[in-house]
DNA sequence: CACAGGATCGTT
DNA sequence: ACGATCCTGTGT
């Protein structure tokens, strides 16, 4: 399977986020197909991480794209994001997966749970792929480490509001930033999605 | 240095 | 509905 090159990252952030739903994660024996994201489209998205400007955290979503980021949530869940753009602070949260390979490291990985809700939600994606913050910054287009490969894009995608981002304006809350494959049982809060 | 709050999850 | 669990960003 090949790995997407990095000028693949290199697009506005929501054609990336839409182009990535179906493609692959790989890490080790781990190989995870990718259901559901949602694009946070820098400084001027009041959801988005780097609404605050530069910070220590935030400092790979300024990079370039094609890397991680990486950062923990409620002190507990390690969040992968793919940073996308030249610059600009634009990323795209990985929320929901499907098992490729490597079932049963993943289901030892996510306390021996397994069945359809194994990979949705963001910090069940990173607890599957064994993730920390020391990810962030990795290069997804080099071989090594964790990758993305080219995997099997979304056939029909649907979109809906983004999750968790009640501190945002009512505009960026309302905005149809995440997307999944349609044709996947792999989400989270399915009913708010529209065709 | 202290504080408030968070792009969540699993259980109650 | 709630607690876990800890780091981040901000303010003093």
């Amino acid at each position: 399977m090949k790995l997407l090159p990095q000028d693949w990252y290199f697009r506005d952030v929501q054609a990336v986020a839409r182009d990535l739903v179906g493609r692959h994660l790989k890490r080790g024996d781990v190989i995870l197909r990718v259901t559901e994201v949602e694009a946070y489209c820098g400084p001027s998205d009041t959801a988005a991480h780097t609404r605050m400007g530069h910070t220590p955290r935030n400092a790979p979503m300024w990079g370039e794209g094609g890397h991680a980021y990486v950062y923990l949530c409620y002190g507990i869940h390690n969040m992968l994001n793919v940073v996308t753009g030249r610059g600009d602070g634009t990323a795209v949260l990985i929320r929901s997966a499907e098992t490729v390979a490597g079932l049963a490291t993943i289901c030892r990985r996510r306390s021996g749970k397994t069945g359809p809700a194994l990979l949705t939600g963001p910090g069940k994606v990173g607890q599957a792929l064994d993730l920390s913050t020391d990810w962030s910054g990795h290069a997804l287009f080099r071989t090594g480490g964790l990758q993305l490969l080219e995997g099997t894009p979304a056939r029909r995608l649907i979109a809906g509001p983004r999750v968790g981002i009640d501190y945002a304006e009512p505009d960026d809350i309302r905005a149809h930033l995440r997307f999944a494959d349609a044709d996947s049982e792999s989400m989270t809060h399915r009913r708010q999605f529209k065709h």
